[in-house]
DNA sequence: TTGGCATATTAGAAAATAACGATATGTTGT
DNA sequence: ACAACATATCGTTATTTTCTAATATGCCAA
């Protein structure tokens, strides 16, 4: 039986909204992965093989990254939690490749959540 | 004799202006440091304090947010160090408040640095 | 179904982070 | 110089992160 944690299921989050519109807008949970996901050296460097929308498959990745197979699943998985990045699969590998749309959502957060502050 | 790491000297960075412009651009340090500073809820939770220009004593800071005043220190360094508040001596107390100017910067940088990703 | 390959997940060790109390440094008044 | 107060730094412990090898899951072809 396939587990309900579906891998490649479009998992479309409702928003948030912003609750509430009055005084001190604390920052998205989505943002919060956004930002840790991109806090770190490893998936910085992850990220450099996207340029200019390249789709790359998890072994390609592991092999110009230098790490292992299963540290790049994982940070990979670190970076689609974050909205970073995107994944397909086609036949038996999966290919990522930079999430455009998120990542504009995600910077369009954060500038409105830095605004009240700085 | 005081020690060459001057606490409140205004140590102002040269600009890396981005060394390579040809292929894959390296996220600067500053910009990292300014990523790591914001993933963290204690730290998220400090610059709400900062609401629109506030400018709080480290003291203050560390009361209104349940943490110790060593702590607060702490974090506070790590928020300045990541550009997002700067501090100002008034008397025996450090007042910290949202760096507007760096913030900008950072923002802008990483704004760049996913351009060519995402 | 079976075998082979690609990816995800698990388990565990090493390293980094976060928090606190205690102490050192700095500043203002007396 | 000394006392009093505020902040920075130190030393330590608990938690989290990061990485790898080993194993499980998923997909395709025969």
């Amino acid at each position: 039986m396939p587990d309900p944690t579906d891998e490649h299921a479009a998992a479309t989050e409702p928003a948030p909204t912003c609750g509430s519109p009055g005084d001190a807008p604390e920052l998205a949970p989505q943002t919060h992965d956004f930002l840790k996901a991109l806090a770190s050296p490893t998936r910085q460097q992850i990220m450099q093989l996207f340029s200019r929308g390249a789709e790359l498959s998890v072994g390609e990745i592991a092999e110009q990254a230098g790490i292992s197979q299963s540290t790049a699943s994982q940070q990979l998985a670190l970076l689609r939690r974050g909205g970073i990045v995107t994944s397909r699969r086609d036949g038996k590998v999966v290919l990522y490749r930079g999430d455009n749309e998120r990542t504009r959502q995600a910077l369009a957060d954060l500038q409105a959540y830095l605004e009240h502050c700085c």
